[in-house]
DNA sequence: ACATTATCCGAGCAATGACTCAGTTTTTCT
DNA sequence: AGAAAAACTGAGTCATTGCTCGGATAATGT
């Protein structure tokens, strides 16, 4: 029954608001190494410019940094997928753009995002925004091929992501990346589709 | 300009060899538990029952030992994927099997190294075995769908495992995962082949 | 100007963890 | 049996790291 840790103070002032950025920006520029052991509190700190003590006085531990920092993240994800769901005709495709774009702006970045992800529990507010991310891809494939198995559009999304994430971590290129995802993702929907 | 960590002692004596053996099985079991902090040289060696020293008689440091238990599981997969290289008809399926049953054996040990592997240079060593299972997936591959280019053929291999990893983590149902990979993959190779 | 609140500092504590070493026990060899 | 080699022990060392706390500095309100 360990209590949920504690949002801490919430920055007011224009120079706390910019701290707290900047401490978070810090954590990622430190992922972005490469060099997951190098990411401790202090370093962070230094980086940030700002004493370790300012750093826990936004958060409650170091995890709370990476959840503020996966927010951050996923808050911009989301809101280019939002856009898109009023879009008009190439929903896929755009789709895909937005992923590749996302996944490309700091590769490293997202490379070690994908692995922290996995391995710790973000909390329920993050946890929400992942959920709304799913849902909306789902909804924009289920548009372009119809109504769909709930498993077969969680394949698909699965799918998506391992090849961005694959060539964002170099393993494919990224020069026809796209027509390959659209591929790889109208393949097995036309498989499983009744319609088209 | 750091060597690259020696190995320490070779085991001769069968007590020794199953020394070795029982402090890899250890890292395994705690790699299980899903607490990837608990992973210390510490609980390893009490897990294995053997004491600390004894731990670094064998491997130089903490790292060695996830370097074994890799080799250790894709020696496994190896020779499994070797067996089925001279089969019969339906080598796709056959292999898509060897992947289900390799990561279903030990669903939460497979998830665990997944992410060491990504995070970790493994070592000269299982990086060669690590080209070896790429290689004789993709001749496996190739010999259903005709020769395809290199980047189609491992971005059919990113495909099928980031299914059965996520099965394995169970985002997706294992019940009809084989099928469903098979879908998956010759949607996508047929629409990169020229034949069939 | 003065008080009050917000922000920041950074030495240092407590815990943890990788790894060593001096000595003991077990196995092997002759 | 006796000696040498191999294997094992575990308390202890040293470095690292998450985090606290007492006090300094800056912003805000009156």
């Amino acid at each position: 029954m360990s209590a949920a840790p504690q949002a801490r103070k919430q920055p007011t002032q224009r120079r706390a608001i910019e701290t707290f950025a900047a401490i978070v920006e810090a954590a990622a520029r430190i992922l972005e190494t490469g060099d997951a052991e190098a990411l401790n509190t202090n370093r962070i700190a230094e980086r940030a410019g700002v004493s370790v003590g300012t750093l826990y006085q936004y958060f409650p531990d170091k995890h709370a940094i990476l959840v503020a920092l996966i927010r951050r993240e996923r808050e911009v994800l989301l809101s280019e997928l939002r856009a898109i769901q009023d879009g008009g005709e190439e929903v896929l495709q755009q789709m895909v753009d937005v992923s590749i774009r996302h996944q490309f702006a700091r590769p490293r970045l997202a490379a070690a995002l994908e692995h922290i992800e996995a391995s710790f529990p973000m909390g329920e507010e993050a946890d929400e925004m992942a959920r709304e991310i799913a849902s909306i891809s789902s909804g924009l494939l289920a548009r372009r091929f119809g109504p769909l198995d709930p498993t077969d559009l969680l394949t698909a999304v699965i799918i998506a992501r391992s090849l961005v994430n694959a060539a964002g971590e170099g393993l494919l290129p990224e020069a026809g990346l796209r027509e390959r995802v659209v591929k790889a993702l109208e393949g097995y929907l036309r498989a499983v589709s009744s319609r088209d």
